[in-house]
DNA sequence: GTCTATTATTTTGCATGCAAAATAAATACA
DNA sequence: TGTATTTATTTTGCATGCAAAATAATAGAC
């Protein structure tokens, strides 16, 4: 019996896939509540966390795909939730601030980690630290290339 | 220092979006050479495996979206890699077959998941056993929802 | 044997992810 | 100072992922 490297359940990658998407999804039933999509969520948590930061660090902070950035931040400034200022220093620069509903909403953002955290009863807190590190490395490798 | 559930550094689905987006991301540029996408590449794989499938269980077993394997699939007709063939037993179902370009194929993908493996460097083959037992776990309880 | 519920597949509309091209502004450098 | 290069952001075109609706055919209930 040998190890079939083609297989698909050989896969890391798909593995990662799935996971991938099946967790988004878990999230889009969450973030219903707040008329958020996940990536417009990530904007969210990166702002909560510092806001007034430009475009190009919010890319960083969250890996977002620069085209698709520009249409979330357009939904998310129609929804009234943050506010792009362009940045006298350098004028290329457009910062991005928390609007009055976008802070509010980080008050209803607040249980959906636990919310989510308990649809995965077979991970326990061990193993999700050890994913995290896995992750990370993981992450690292495909950094430096 | 309290741990912050909103914090984008605390979240798993984070981590798991980049590397999977990062990961097929570098399959992209491997499988240039063989003109195919990477959904593509994981049809090719599941068919490999086991052709004269139908849709349904094409789709169950690459876990892709059912809208985007007609496509998908017609885009792999196109480039005479597989052939769909109706199902006298079940009117309703369609079963895919390889064709000799979609068969030939596989010897000149036979070296992309060591090509793949060999991006990451830090990942242990102990690593990778462990990370793929968490992601079993993970994605089970995602079925199991 | 009909009528209804279920299954297989496609279509549609919207939100990204991605690469590459286009723009605009700041920097570096001669 | 003027020009080439780099950086920040947007635009464009294509490939999905996703949910919901539409279609067609089979299976089940009666």
């Amino acid at each position: 019996m040998k190890f079939s490297p083609l297989k698909l359940d050989n896969q890391i990658c798909h593995r990662l896939y799935m996971a991938s998407n099946g967790i988004v999804r878990t999230y889009r039933e969450a973030l219903l509540a707040l008329d958020l999509t996940y990536p417009q969520y990530v904007v969210m948590m990166a702002l909560w966390e510092k806001e007034g930061i430009s475009i190009h660090e919010l890319l960083e902070k969250t890996a977002i795909d620069g085209g698709a950035m520009t249409q979330i931040l357009k939904k998310m400034t129609d929804k009234q939730l943050v506010e792009i200022i362009k940045d006298d220093q350098d004028k290329r620069k457009r910062l991005i601030k928390l609007q009055q509903a976008g802070h509010e909403l980080q008050q209803r953002a607040v249980d959906i980690p636990a919310q989510i955290r308990c649809k995965f009863p077979s991970i326990s807190e061990q193993e999700a630290t050890q994913l995290i590190t896995l992750l990370d490395k993981l992450n690292n490798d495909l950094i430096s290339q």
